[in-house]
RNA sequence: GGGCGCUUAGCUCAGUUGGGAGAGCAUCUGCCUUACAAGCAGGGGGUCACAGGUUCGAGCCCUGUAGUGCCCACCA
């Protein structure tokens, strides 16, 4: 039997270790239809936040669908290590940076600390009841993903879709590594507009160019003007005299350059942004590099060099000022792009770097993203959006410490690159050794390691790979080519999402899934996104855990339309905690009623039995289509909606026969027995992808002992009572006016009902007289009089309280 | 500046082929009713951001405006 109450903390103790030892969420290649997830790996960077607990929670709630609904899933959880994230944590941790700890001391610093966070990852969510199988589980820096990482860069090399070139890259001067696009961030940050006086060499006219950088003027390589502008037309051709630094420098026209911008007058420095480096390239420009790689001008530059950017910056405000060359300085609000690890402002670098090609293969990319179906729709948009937009390849190596290495060497004579053989995989070229003793090339036999290490993006997007054990015997290639479905937060569409594209077109030539479903995000309040880095975050997920219990704060997790932010709300814990309290006792009742219960074949359904389930096949319909459509949060809605309505309405116009046969009769007790059984059971199913503990104890307490709930199989409900369905409704509104009648009068609901006339029609008269024991029952009638009156719907003529007792 | 969302009751939000404006919380009034007071019944409370349009009929479709949010571009 049932507890009177339920000991959430104590039940979900018990439910978890059963999990576990029955292996419940097990994944085994059987003869059942595969749905398999290739979920996002958190971030092992620190503490994990409500935000972490909603977006995973949708996911797993859609698995738990699919499981009752008879596919075989394939539901692993994946820890993202590597990189540069896990990095900057350890130097946190340690108060170093990690030049500093050195290479080898600092990686075995990352295994450390990562395997410390995982552990809670791990912890906080198998206490969810996250049903995921432990054993398919994988981390980002393993021997298997390194192999598969470097497996997959290999097979990229090969197919000629990889490659290694000096080229200008993004350069984080705080982290010391080059970045991506996808990794920068804007932000609005103040500083100067300075308005700063040039000459030509030629006849010594003024003209005036605005920059936010005066410290890129010894770094400035060309003037540009627009052809078409006639106040400046008379400087092309000419040569510009750069004060303070005394070079001379071309002036040249291009279309690119706005007249309205600045001055209309434009300096061309290597490098200040993305259109230096289009000139550069374009006009075959001379490169001046003035920084160094932590973010100082380099030496070689006269009277600078050593300065740190922003300490250049003013001084050589100062000396322009002391020239005379500086015609005014506005303050200026504007967007800088900064690196979002980091936050710091992104500069250009000038080296050798791996860059996967991205600009030649763009009208694949959007036709596979057009083959994958977008959950919610809209998202695929975003996508496009940013696939068009792309500016550049994509630079996959970083200066750091901690990831997969590159499987390469280099000739120390020529500098030809020698890579690993794939059955070496995995290699770390520091401390292995190629497997050629002679260069190809020029017959050089000593080499040198690439010390690079990949993007964490580029083993990230690797994870369907990964999932299916590329490259090895006894992969799930067959199974997993392609996935059903990817689930992500929307922030990640253009790195995870569009990355993973990449690699799955370049190696299989395959989307790499079926679906992608997009969660939104956690706000800590209206227009406010919860994040690590403000610290905005004010509830522990373990102690809404210990305060409320998984299910409670799955059912927060749970609510919401996809791709849609949510504000954390402890009144949608509250109604969370209410709603289970709620499903607790009605089971009580279920249960209580079920003692004599036993299967028989039986279809002699009483009236407003038939209208409950004639009701609930409507709603399954609708929950069934939520879920097709991955909207979990809109199916918990509609069942919960549903379930109210069971219990407020049906319950208690059922319980009257349920617990008196002898007044009732037998065979409409068993009507309403078989209808309660059918109705709990389906509703627990349902409710098990939301709650999966409190349902698998009332599931195995009322229906069968040692079988999970989640083993079940959801079969939906065929039965045809639309008749039912329409005049049940009207006999339900019918109660609950005249209850609202007795509430009015401030007399209890088992007030007798002395004489009740209605108005009604023939098809509800019939209704009524066909359900008149239960409708007589559940308002404690006396007399009831049905008048055929009204043409639709119904009116209530004349209802008669007995308020003796409340006279007495 | 470009792309995509959002704007419905005091608060948080549903509203799936266009036809009844809804839920929870809050508030007010009753009710200890053989599952449940963490409950039950009921009341009050909204020109569905604004302006046009399509339609017999618009919260829903179209156009525009405003506010708000995310992503991108914008470092001259």
């Amino acid at each position: 039997m049932l507890d009177k109450k339920y000991n959430a903390k104590e039940k979900e103790e018990k439910w978890l270790k059963y999990w576990k030892d029955n292996e419940v969420y097990k994944f085994n290649v059987n003869n059942k239809k595969v749905y398999s997830i290739d979920t996002p790996p958190p971030t092992v960077s620190g503490k994990i936040h409500i935000g972490h607990i909603f977006s995973y929670s949708q996911t797993e709630m859609l698995t738990r669908y699919k499981r009752l609904r008879g596919y075989n899933i394939f539901y692993p959880f994946g820890f993202d290590d590597n990189g540069l994230p896990s990095e900057r944590l350890v130097e946190k941790e340690q108060g170093k940076r990690a030049h500093e700890i050195g290479r080898e001391e600092f990686s075995k610093l990352c295994y450390k600390t990562t395997d410390k966070y995982e552990e809670g990852f791990k912890e906080l969510f198998s206490r969810m009841g996250v049903g995921t199988d432990w054993n398919i589980a994988y981390k980002t820096v393993s021997p298997s993903t390194i192999k598969i990482s470097q497996l997959s860069f290999l097979d990229l090399v090969e197919k000629n879709h990889c490659y290694h070139k000096e080229s200008p890259a993004l350069w984080c001067n705080e982290c010391r590594t080059s970045i991506a696009q996808a990794e920068l961030e804007t932000k609005t940050i103040k500083t100067t507009f300075n308005y700063i006086n040039f000459t030509t060499v030629e006849d010594n006219q003024t003209f005036t160019i605005a920059t936010t950088r005066p410290e890129l003027l010894p770094a400035i390589v060309c003037v540009f003007v627009n052809p078409e502008d006639e106040k400046h037309k008379s400087l092309i051709g000419k040569t510009a005299h750069i004060p303070v630094i005394n070079v001379d420098v071309p002036i040249m026209a291009d279309e690119k350059v706005a007249m309205d911008k600045g001055t209309g007058v434009v300096m061309c420095c290597t490098f200040g942004d993305q259109t230096d480096i289009e000139w550069w390239k374009k006009y075959n420009l001379p490169l001046k590099y003035i920084f160094t790689d932590d973010g100082k001008i380099d030496n070689k530059v006269e009277k600078y060099g050593g300065l740190k950017i922003k300490e250049a910056r003013k001084q050589i405000i100062e000396d322009l000022q002391q020239a005379g060359a500086v015609v005014k300085i506005e303050e200026l609000e504007h967007e800088v792009q900064t690196h979002e690890r980091c936050s710091k402002e992104v500069e250009y670098a000038v080296m050798n770097q791996w860059f996967i090609d991205i600009m030649n293969h763009k009208d694949d990319f959007i036709r596979i993203g057009n083959e994958i179906k977008w959950h919610p729709s809209y998202m695929h948009a975003r996508y496009d959006e940013w696939v068009n937009n792309v500016a550049w390849d994509w630079c996959i190596s970083r200066q750091r410490y901690f990831g997969v290495p590159f499987p390469v060497w280099y000739c120390k004579d020529c500098g030809t690159p020698v890579f690993a053989r794939k059955e070496d995989l995995p290699v770390n070229p520091l401390v292995d050794k190629p497997h050629c003793d002679k260069c190809s090339h020029c017959g050089g036999s000593e080499f040198i390691p690439e010390t690079d290490i990949m993007d964490t993006w580029a083993t990230s997007s690797v994870t369907p790979l990964v999932n299916m054990k590329y490259g090895e015997e006894n992969n799930y290639e067959s199974i997993l080519k392609p996935m059903s479905l990817r689930t992500n937060a929307s922030e990640i569409i253009r790195t995870w999402d569009f990355y993973t594209i990449v690699k799955s077109f370049y190696h299989f030539g395959i989307k790499p899934w079926e679906n992608v479903m997009i969660s939104g995000f956690v706000m800590a309040s209206k227009g406010e996104k919860i994040s690590k880095s403000k610290g905005n975050s004010k509830h522990e997920p373990m102690d809404l855990i210990n305060e409320y219990s998984a299910d409670v704060v799955r059912y927060w997790a749970g609510t919401g339309r996809l791709g849609t932010d949510i504000v954390f709300s402890e009144e949608t814990l509250l109604r969370g905690k209410k709603l289970i309290n709620k499903i607790w006792n009605v089971s009580k009742f279920v249960q209580m009623h079920l003692e004599d219960y036993e299967y028989k074949e039986f279809d002699n359904f009483e009236y407003i039995d038939k209208w409950i389930l004639g009701k609930f096949k409507e709603v399954e319909k609708s929950i069934i289509n939520y879920f097709e459509d991955y909207e979990v949060g809109l199916a918990l809605n509609t069942i919960e909606k549903f379930f109210w309505e069971f219990c407020d309405n049906y319950i208690e116009i059922v319980k009257h026969r349920l617990y008196r046969p002898e007044e009732f009769g037998e065979i409409p007790r068993y009507s309403g027995q078989k209808t309660v059984y059918i109705l709990l059971y389906k509703l627990l199913q349902y409710f098990s992808i939301f709650f999966p503990f409190i349902t698998e104890e009332i599931f195995q307490d009322i229906y069968h002992n040692n079988l999970s709930i989640h083993t079940t199989e959801i079969i939906p409900l065929e039965y045809n009572f639309d008749e039912e369905l329409k005049y049940g409704d009207k006999i339900v509104d019918i109660i609950s006016e005249a209850r609202g009648s007795k509430t009015n009068n401030n007399v209890s609901l088992k007030t007798p009902i002395i004489n009740l006339s209605l108005g009604v029609n023939e098809k509800l008269k019939e209704a009524i007289e066909k359900s008149t024991k239960d409708f007589k029952a559940t308002l404690f009638i006396q007399n009831l009089n049905l008048n055929v009156t009204a043409k639709d719907g119904y009116e209530i003529n004349n209802i008669e309280l007995d308020l003796s007792e409340k006279e007495d």
